[in-house]
DNA sequence: CCAGACGTTGTT
DNA sequence: GTCTGG
DNA sequence: CCAGACGTTGTT
DNA sequence: GTCTGG
């Protein structure tokens, strides 16, 4: 499957402007991970392809909170039209995702040995996904809110601001802080106020801990843009691929990227591009645990220990 | 995906 | 948002 | 009706 | 073992 991606980001922009002329806003990184930003195409009704920066670990548009309490960085092909997170945007909301390469993982009784998995004639590997558009006001049960809509997309594609929301972290302990700020309270509650405030200690202070919990991530989204995010669909492995792992992503040709992108077209039809399938002129090159740690991201993690092998389409 | 934490009190 | 389980 | 899940991989 | 962070 896939968990973590190599960008190189001047052949790949490069290659995207020649093919799609569309352009990539990315940064190299040799070891991108999880949770991270990435840069998606999208295809637009007049069949042209864009690109978004979007979190890579999809938010459900009904989520409450951006959290990772599901793993959503990848999605299964066999269900992603009928489960409830990945339905909508199977329909409505495919992306491709241009990357250098990716790593798999093969493990055996000597534990895990990592594979960067790249094309030999190419600068990119198009894997298809999946993207969701999240805000605290359509996902939280926000009082008031009456958008019953369906219909939540952010046209605007202003990347600046999405890259804020997803470079921040996302997380909830304010169930620790209620408790002490409770339990550290003196018996004695009266305490000299303001002028002009009314309301009692106890009071501001469950306020200001809601307060906390909403405006957390109302500061990434609501103030900013919706939360962009994606997925990447994965597939039983090829043949030739299971010999590492038993899961690969979707690969799709440029070509059948056009048509993942194609807006309107049917589910139906795009049925069998997720298939196992490899693209022609797929190489597997041993490289070092130093990659295991997401936190190294030089080149490092590309350097081969071993002989390359080709895969057979 | 893998690595690393996993806890509290008190002090600055 | 939408479905399943109680 | 309301509450709670909603996901993947891998391992046994 | 399980969750969070990268």
């Amino acid at each position: 499957m896939c968990g973590r991606i190599n960008i190189d980001a001047r052949r790949l922009t490069d290659y995207l402007t020649d093919l799609f002329a569309c352009e990539l806003a990315v940064a190299d990184d040799a070891n991108l991970s999880p949770t991270q930003s990435l840069a998606v195409l999208r295809g637009g009704a007049d069949g042209q392809i864009s690109a978004a920066e979007m979190r890579w670990w999809l938010t459900p548009h009904w989520a409450k909170a951006p959290t990772t309490e599901y793993s959503m960085f990848n999605a299964k092909a066999e269900t992603a039209a009928t489960s409830p997170a990945f339905r909508r945007p199977y329909r409505r909301q495919r992306c491709v995702i241009p990357v250098s390469g990716y790593y798999e993982w093969q493990r055996d009784d000597n534990g895990k040995q990592p594979f960067y998995i790249y094309h030999a004639d190419r600068p990119a590997l198009f894997l298809a996904g999946l993207w969701d558009a999240w805000s605290a006001s359509s996902g939280n049960a926000v009082a008031g809110s009456r958008d019953s809509s369906g219909k939540a997309q952010s046209t605007a594609a202003g990347s600046a601001a999405i890259q804020a929301a997803c470079s921040d972290k996302t997380t909830n302990m304010q169930e620790r802080r209620r408790q002490t700020a409770g339990a550290d309270r003196p018996l004695d509650e009266t305490q000299p106020m303001p002028p002009g405030v009314t309301q009692t200690p106890r009071q501001s202070e469950l306020w200001s801990d809601v307060s906390e919990a909403q405006s957390e991530h109302q500061q990434q989204s609501d103030l900013l843009q919706p939360l962009l995010s994606c997925t990447l669909l994965t597939t039983a492995a090829h043949p030739s691929m299971a010999r590492i792992h038993h899961r690969q992503p979707v690969f799709l040709t440029e070509h059948e990227a056009q048509q993942w992108l194609t807006p309107n077209i049917t589910t139906e039809s795009l049925q069998p591009l997720l298939a196992s399938r490899l693209p022609h002129g797929l190489n597997l090159r041993p490289v070092s645990t130093y990659v295991n740690n997401a936190r190294q991201k030089g080149p490092r993690c590309l350097q081969p220990i071993g002989e390359e092998r080709k895969l057979t389409g």
